[in-house]
DNA sequence: TTTTCATGTAACTTTATCTGTTACATATAG
DNA sequence: CTATATGTAACAGATAAAGTTACATGAAAA
């Protein structure tokens, strides 16, 4: 893990949580699946409980599912759960703003990257969990242990 | 400074440079400028500079200039030569690759993100510095010590 | 030609952010 | 009760960006 896949490991995780849709996978299940630490699951997917996507339960036999059928989930939704930009931040610190090119500069900037990111948005809208399943269809999905 | 602000420190050293078309800004000045130090000028201008965006001149008098009328230069040339993505990446390590999900993931993610960003650049190719420094027009540009 | 002042870079330090890890509290099925 | 899962806090390590220092190089100006 390196640069800030927090996005690709949310989806990665949804798409197992899919091919599996009666069983409760685990944290440690997903991390060895994603090849990571079950904490780091927890941090993500947690984010995703807080929006609904899925639901945890705890005790044995508990675990991860999803909240509501993959074909309901859009990218978009997750891309918001995450509270995350796909764009990069242009703006400048605060300290820097009392110069008015700087404003301006980041007034401009901001509006394009808004515009931008809606647009992107509107993609992401169309794209759904069961659609990166069915991408997957053809190789094989590994199964856990 | 804090976030990657490359962009917005090369958009605001360009403005100022349209501010004063006739003289030579040291990296230096700019740096008091932009509130940041006249390596980090040198270092974002001189990858400006092997764009042709910009052309520095050494020894006393010397300094930066633009290399062509602000009109004919678009945030989108800025945009390439700082040789950034204004989008996450949101590829997986390479050794994340043997799950056929992390690579439709990947894949189609991958996708999505160099449509947008061709959008991106679109929007960007009709922005120009003049229009950023015309922004600023009604707010007072400081003048250089 | 010598001095002065600017860029051009390399190398290192500092800082911010993200991920990995450990530890433990909490809750729940059996 | 006990085993096992999530939920979090707290800290360590890795990485990348920015800040800093130092100095070589080159060009204008005295």
């Amino acid at each position: 893990m390196k640069k800030s896949s927090r996005l690709s490991l949310a989806l990665h995780a949804l798409v197992h949580l899919e091919a599996q849709p009666d069983k409760h996978l685990t944290s440690t299940a997903l991390a060895s699946c994603l090849l990571t630490n079950p904490v780091v699951v927890r941090r993500i997917l947690g984010e995703l409980r807080e929006a609904r996507l899925v639901a945890a339960s705890k005790g044995p036999s508990g675990g991860w599912m999803l909240a509501r059928p993959a074909e309901d989930i859009t990218v978009r939704e997750v891309y918001a759960a995450m509270g995350e930009s796909l764009l990069v931040r242009t703006q400048s610190e605060p300290g820097d703003h009392g110069c008015a090119i700087v404003r301006s500069v980041d007034a401009v900037m901001k509006d394009v990257l808004a515009d931008a990111e809606a647009l992107l948005a509107e993609r992401l809208a169309q794209l759904r969990i069961s659609d990166l399943a069915r991408q997957t269809h053809g190789a094989r999905i590994p199964q856990l242990g």
